[in-house]
DNA sequence: TTGCACCTTCAACTCATTTGCAAATCAGCC
DNA sequence: GGCTGATTTGCAAATGAGTTGAAGGTGCAA
């Protein structure tokens, strides 16, 4: 997932307000840390890292699920029974579908180029697979498990 | 999921036997109930069906994860984060790596002719993606939920 | 038929997520 | 800048899916 380059804390509140969300300090940071992330993060991983900057879980739950609601985010279960939310980049948010890689031993979920994974119309494949499919999945070892 | 005719009550539990696993009476129930279902099911669901008979809520989800561990069923996550079950029917044992379609909605699972979903190798794909994946599933509505 | 390892049951427990509510904070307005 | 009402936060307590421990019951190989 290409990161837009680092946006400014009035680049941030612009975004939240924009979604009829208020800026406030904690919307910010978990603002911040999903703009920041490579990949998915789960809740759990966001709130380890915020519980320092003393916000708390709750305040983090509510806020993964205000963004996800405004549209900002989305939240996706990769299979592991774990919700993982990811910043709708501006580019993404009509045709985002890039594939996941999800390692099936450590657990670890990254994002692929989007086209990195092409579904082709063959003689057998039912009817218009490519439209009905808004989420690719592809398990493995990831490279650190191998 | 096709049904594979019904099956009678020894039929059942030669296939326990077979997993190493005794023919209690509860462990019939849920293997029965996996049978009959057309998608995959839900704990709960499962449960509230078998609690009337009389088994436990702890032992339906014990003998659930027993069936998993033992290879007969298989659990996952439609997306909406609650584990549903499903029998693994001998066709579905393969081992090659032909792609799923995984419906959000039903549950349902298809196969995919292998080859009908290719992974490319971009620039900024890592190496050797295609090697390190051993399952390959899309998501979406298939055509009778559309 | 018997022995015992495997199962079931029930209640109590874990742990992620949600909720209620008083106090704090934001944003528009003077 | 200070005021005000609506939103949000923080805390603690509630919820609910799923798990576990312990004690008694049962399938099945010998």
């Amino acid at each position: 997932m290409a990161r837009a380059g680092t946006l400014s804390l009035d680049d941030l509140k612009t975004q939240l307000r924009e979604a009829d969300l208020r800026a406030t300090a904690p919307r910010l940071a978990v603002l911040r840390c999903l703009h920041d992330a490579e990949t998915p993060v789960s809740h759990a991983e966001l709130a380890d890292k915020l519980a320092p900057e003393g916000w708390d879980r709750a305040t983090v739950y509510r806020n993964l699920n205000d963004l996800t609601d405004a549209g900002l985010a989305r939240k996706r279960d990769l299979g592991d029974h774990v919700w993982r939310f990811e910043l709708l980049r501006q580019t993404d948010k009509h045709s985002d579908t890039h594939p996941h890689f999800v390692c099936d031993e450590c657990g670890e979920v990254s994002c692929l180029p989007e086209g990195s994974v092409e579904i082709k119309t063959t003689r057998n494949s039912p009817v218009r697979l490519k439209e009905r499919v808004h989420e690719i999945q592809l398990k493995g070892r990831c490279e650190r498990c191998n």
